[in-house]
DNA sequence: CGGCATCCGTGACGATACTG
DNA sequence: CAGTATCGTCACGGATGCCG
């Protein structure tokens, strides 16, 4: 018996049958971070219960979103990560970010917070106020840092990834340090990057040009 | 008390607190041609329940992205309409039908199929081929027409709308005739307008400047 | 007739406990 | 660590009834 579906011709529809259900898409945001163990995903996901998880993770597997991997050779242990077409949601994510950034106010007393939560809405930011910027930016947040992968010319490509850059490869070309708070003023929208600059609630370093870039955004 | 809410302090869980539910982004797909009145959603929505629809629509209006209006003076019938906020939630839908697309298929044969339905993945099939394309193209289909509205300075505006162009002020530019495999084939990808014109699946109707634009698109 | 409200059976969801 | 098992509750889907 096939899952619940509109039973609708209509692409909306199907990509709602295939990640409309609750929790999917908030699973799906986690995994664009980068893989992700089960229990590291039931953490960075407070409120779901284990059965759901696990059988949101079967699903997005069974449909070719997510796939199941061990890392290492003996461990038992194992990641899931997003296959190319799970990636390709990101324009979605994004989409509902950019909406729901809209009201996202203030932080009520019972919301959980998560630093890589500002992903979407920060790479947003930066993309605004310096559209022609390129390169790789770490963010440093309390909570823990992420990079942005900045490629103007591909908009719909990877976007971000989690932790700092540790490999010699992807070394960051610039550093961008701030708070929780102003990482939420940036999503709502409240606050520019350059206005966040000048107040000195955000710093960016670094001598790249990318770095030059986000120290003169607008 | 409140909706189930995710209860974090992220921009896209909060849009999923508000559109996240079963149907309710499928409501707003339906608005996003124009107002409706409750039973011409039931009908457009099957497998919709009266009472989940019904609260729905109560949700949404109190979110504030639908306005319950009176279309006439002395009608006791009233429309739905999406407010300016609901109408930004189009990007999403967008986000969305694209994604869908990828595997869209033929229709199988328990599938609902409404004209309309084709407008976000038309309205992408031919900004992709003629990117430049302004003004209002008149689309008719077999079960109805429905009018895109391409202003590529603003790609997240209006975007499509019910019916035919009766008012003077608003007719076509162009004229775009096709029947549903076209439609289905344009949408899912496996055609572009350019091949189709060529194939004579499809034809472009029009002497204005928008219909030449559309005849010459690859 | 359009616009719901009510009732009811089923399945999805959430919390906790338990297991390999 | 990574789930499965169990169970109470709630949301959903279908049918029917009410009311202007």
């Amino acid at each position: 018996m096939p899952r619940r579906s509109y039973a609708q011709y209509c692409a909306a529809a199907r990509a709602l049958d295939a990640v409309g259900e609750r929790w999917t898409l908030l699973i799906v945001r986690e995994l664009l971070a980068g893989p992700r163990r089960y229990t590291d995903l039931h953490a960075d996901l407070p409120g779901v219960s284990t059965d759901v998880l696990a059988s949101r993770l079967k699903e997005l597997e069974a449909d070719g979103l997510v796939e199941r991997r061990r890392p290492g050779r003996a461990a038992n242990t194992h990641h899931y990560e997003l296959t190319p077409r799970g990636r390709r949601l990101r324009p979605v994510l994004a989409a509902l970010a950019a909406w729901g950034a809209d009201d996202l106010g203030e932080p009520r007393p019972t919301d959980a917070v998560r630093s890589h939560w500002f992903a979407l809405p920060l790479l947003r930011a930066v993309r605004r106020a310096a559209p022609q910027a390129a390169g790789t930016a770490e963010v440093r947040l309390p909570g823990g840092p992420f990079r942005l992968l900045l490629d103007p010319d591909d908009p719909d490509g990877p976007g971000y990834a989690d932790g700092p850059a540790e490999d010699t490869a992807d070394r960051p070309d610039a550093v961008l340090t701030l708070d929780d708070a102003t990482a939420a003023d940036l999503a709502a929208g409240r606050l520019t990057l350059g206005a966040a600059t000048a107040r000195e609630r955000l710093t960016v370093d670094g001598t790249t040009p990318l770095a030059a870039a986000l120290r003169a955004a607008g």
